[in-house]
DNA sequence: TTGTGTGAATCCCTTCACAGCG
DNA sequence: CGCTGTGAAGGGATTCACACAA
């Protein structure tokens, strides 16, 4: 049952969502492969195979029911439920995606924040109470978080990682451009904006090395 | 000379500069792909095969010189010179990255800003004035700038992508939650938070499944 | 002896092509 | 007839294994 499914295609089946969710609000039926595809930048055969992983959800003939498949897709990702999710360093970071809206919307809910700086500890989120470094691990636990996002220093990332991870959490979202080591069993999604924008430099720089020779 | 890198290998050759900035802190004068590989989750021959796309960098029996290997990689990755960028869009995701400090230290020097509240425009942040919508196109001219970093709501996305590029910046990293549709010659990265919770969520309901399985 | 650089082998992902269902 | 679902083919990327240089 539980066969292999690769990181590129989670990362397609999001964007399949994506689109469903627009297509949605713009009254569309039904949708085939071929206009998912054009909406993601894949093909039409790699929608197919993406979703023949895990069932068939379309008609022959007539392509897929744009809400039936939206209801597919939460469920195969795991958006049926609420995700309790933990903010670790209470910065700039952190409260850019505490005001994002898409954030609750697609149930990812923020239970928890803490921070190292005493002069924010005490202050409310809306209705969360920032709480102290020292007391990340009750927390955590009091508040029954699934998911803990990473928003602190890169030197004291492994460190608080690992406190987190001692706390039972198994879902970090590491915003330190640093390199976690830990066990196994946990899962762990880095955002990298050095790795971007190094990533933007490299082409940019390839770019118009090419145009001058 | 042009041989087409894959995505991933510049991703690596950016942890890998990552690491290797950290030995050069730790003092360390050489290093062999076998450590490169541990710090940077991946393994020996894949570090020896990334860099031997570019030259050869070690020396047999003994391994990488830090400091040279470090010089290398910088400069594979265009980071040897400083890169203009934009900020359009001044919320929490610009300032986040406004105030990171390793943003200035790699290279990446931003000289404009631009936002369509009337509130901020005008305003500074550091030395820069915050210039209003309308004057995008003028200010990224004068400016002169290479990378666009665009911070707005996903709805605007596009048009002002469009705009962005009709100035004739060709370096994009998109923060905004949707796929935008560019010219070919345009250098686009996303950075999607969405997708990466989405990608943690499914991971750990598959866990979760498997456990109870 | 150690650890790089690299052809060869392997593995995995994407694309092709078409049978088959609506 | 149109479009999905899928085995087979193809193409890339990773890993293996070892010749060779220091």
């Amino acid at each position: 049952m539980s066969r292999k499914i690769s990181e590129s295609t989670v990362r397609r089946l999001s964007l399949y969502l994506r689109s469903l969710e627009t297509l949605e609000g713009e009254g569309s039926v039904t949708v085939s492969s071929e206009e998912l595809a054009r909406r993601g930048a894949t093909t039409a055969a790699q929608v197919r195979k993406d979703l023949s992983l895990f069932g068939s959800f379309g008609k022959r003939g007539l392509g897929y029911t744009v809400s039936e498949l939206a209801g597919s897709l939460r469920e195969i990702l795991g958006l049926d439920r609420i995700w309790r999710v933990a903010l670790v360093g209470a910065g700039r970071i952190g409260s850019a995606l505490f005001e994002y809206e898409g954030f609750l919307r697609r149930g990812f809910r923020i239970v928890t924040i803490v921070d190292a700086d005493p002069e924010k500890v005490g202050t409310r989120w809306g209705d969360v109470v920032i709480r102290p470094d020292r007391e990340l691990e009750e927390a955590l636990r009091e508040s029954e978080v699934d998911i803990a996002v990473l928003a602190v220093p890169g030197p004291a990332a492994q460190e608080v990682a690992e406190r987190i991870v001692a706390a039972g959490v198994l879902g970090l979202l590491n915003f330190a451009p640093v390199h976690l080591r830990l066990p196994d069993e946990v899962v762990l999604k880095d955002v990298n904006l050095v790795v971007e924008l190094e990533a933007l430099s490299f082409a940019l720089a390839r770019r118009s090395e090419a145009g001058e020779g």
